[in-house]
RNA sequence: GGAGGGGUGGCCGAGCGGCUUAAGGCGACGGUUUGCUAAACCGUUAUACGGUCGAAAGGCUGUAUCCAGGGUUCAAAUCCCUGCCCCUCCGCCA
């Protein structure tokens, strides 16, 4: 969320970053409504002043014991006149909140313009794996090696999902305790383990409510909705909260499922592991101070960077353009590794600054030593990475000839010292 | 799931329709005293959104906030309803 008095006094900044990114929203109206909702919240302010006074005054008849009557009868009629101007307040108030929740967040001056095609390459892996065989997709080292099971996946729950066996399992189990260990030793993250479950205030927060609310798992009967990410559980840990300054930075890692349920998506785009409903994932989330937090950010895309370095794959980074960037973030790193099998890149990790976007909408602050004042954090997070496509990339990188994939050397002490996985 | 008891400022805790502009205490900060520390004494002590003055720091002013949202009333921390959370007991369960 944006400030509502940063947005009335840098309307064209808002309105080029709406338009930098794609998206419809008119910045005019939306103005005309936030300046009606003013305009009808002062004359409600007033009235209730006079309500106030009314009332010291009705008290000073009674301790006096003369009649309040004519007191009570003005405070009747001014009564009366609140509940019309209230009503007519609380639907500009409504209008108003949906809408400034549908603002996106304004993109930094680094971020390339335009859509996908604008996304700039900073850094890529300096070779990409040769083989002397034709390499295959992971969905076909999978069946052969019989560690991933996706009809029966299918039969328990649906299509994409997924069932790891044997060592498949055993491999997705040892990455994400590679990851976690690796950003709680190393990067200096304290280790969460966080529900899965969230309330709707909690997904608002982090921003994946109002505008992906169609993409993700919800309970009937409680309102409560299956996390698409760690980020909202991390992130909101501090909503409504305010730290002190010398709590920051703070940096969290954890391990958990992602639900997604992406109804828009089909097609090639979904086979195997590449689109899935339930993957497992390492994310990390940040809390830092205003000043630090492009620093801190490039520092979260080398932790991120340094699994992918560790497990020796091949990888390439971009700075996602402005229409490929997510609502609430101001600047983000997108993290590709390269599958042979596929002969494609594979998101596995996206790094952003959300600035103070998600700290305002969860209220989020702390409080400066110095001048004592409370000021919103920044919060940033990136995916310390994804799993379900860094198995599919390890499978077609690491595979033999003979179907056979050899299990990256640091996995080795977390598989029982196991080289290679074969049939 | 059932039955009770609770949720008040940074913390503890009183208040249970108008005397509250939330008592009192603790803590924190500033000051006085002091060789230093302590003690004592005096003072300050939240947030948000408006209006207004100011170059700014900030001042003045209005409104809201006693878990949240509704309601009753001229008037709600206080009464009623709903929800959330915490505690005790019972049931069920991993």
């Amino acid at each position: 969320m944006l400030d509502a008095k940063f947005i009335r006094n840098n309307p064209d900044l808002v309105r080029q970053a709406i338009r930098n990114r794609n998206y419809k929203f008119d910045i005019d109206t939306f103005l005309k409504l936030e300046q009606e909702r003013r305009t009808l919240l002062a004359q409600i302010e007033e009235l209730y002043a006079a309500q106030n006074k009314i009332d010291k005054e009705v008290k000073t008849l009674l301790a006096e014991k003369k009649d309040p009557q004519s007191k009570i009868e003005e405070s009747k009629r001014i009564k009366q006149k609140l509940a019309d101007i209230e009503k007519q307040f609380s639907e500009f108030d409504a209008k108003y909140k949906t809408d400034i929740d549908r603002i996106p967040n304004i993109p930094h001056p680094s971020v390339p313009i335009g859509d996908a095609s604008h996304n700039k390459i900073i850094k890529e892996s300096a070779k990409l794996p040769k083989f002397d065989f034709k390499p295959q997709e992971h969905i076909v080292l999978a069946e052969h090696l019989n560690i991933i099971d996706f009809k029966r996946a299918a039969k328990i729950t649906g299509s994409n999902f997924v069932l790891f066996k044997g060592e498949g399992a055993r491999l997705e189990r040892a990455l994400f305790n590679f990851m976690v260990d690796l950003h709680a030793a190393e990067g200096g993250y304290t280790e969460i383990f966080p529900p899965k479950l969230v309330n709707r205030a909690s997904m608002r927060a982090t921003g994946q409510l109002p505008n992906l609310e169609e993409d993700m798992y919800v309970t009937k009967e409680e309102d409560l909705f299956l996390i698409p990410t760690a980020e909202v559980p991390l992130t909101n840990i501090y909503r409504d909260e305010i730290l002190n300054e010398d709590d920051l930075p703070i940096y969290y890692v954890a391990y958990t499922p992602c639900f997604r349920l992406e109804a828009g998506s089909y097609g090639k785009e979904t086979r195997g592991l590449m689109r899935v409903h339930e993957f497992d994932k390492v994310e990390l989330v940040k809390f830092v101070k205003p000043s630090d937090s492009y620093d801190e950010l490039d520092k979260l895309l080398a932790d991120a960077c340094k699994v992918l370095d560790m497990l020796a794959l091949p990888y390439r980074v971009a700075i996602l353009s402005t229409q490929d960037m997510s609502f609430a973030a101001s600047k983000c790193y997108d993290i590709e590794l390269y599958a042979p099998g596929l002969d494609r890149w594979l998101e596995v990790s996206s790094c952003s600054n959300f600035e103070d976007f998600q700290a305002r909408r969860g209220n989020i602050r702390y409080k400066d030593t110095k001048t004592g004042k409370t000021q919103y954090v920044h919060t940033l997070n990136g995916s310390g990475v994804a799993l379900a496509r860094l198995v599919a990339a390890i499978l077609e990188n690491y595979q033999q000839k003979d179907g056979s994939v050899i299990i990256p050397k640091v996995l080795k002490r977390y598989m029982d010292g196991r080289k290679k996985i074969t049939k």
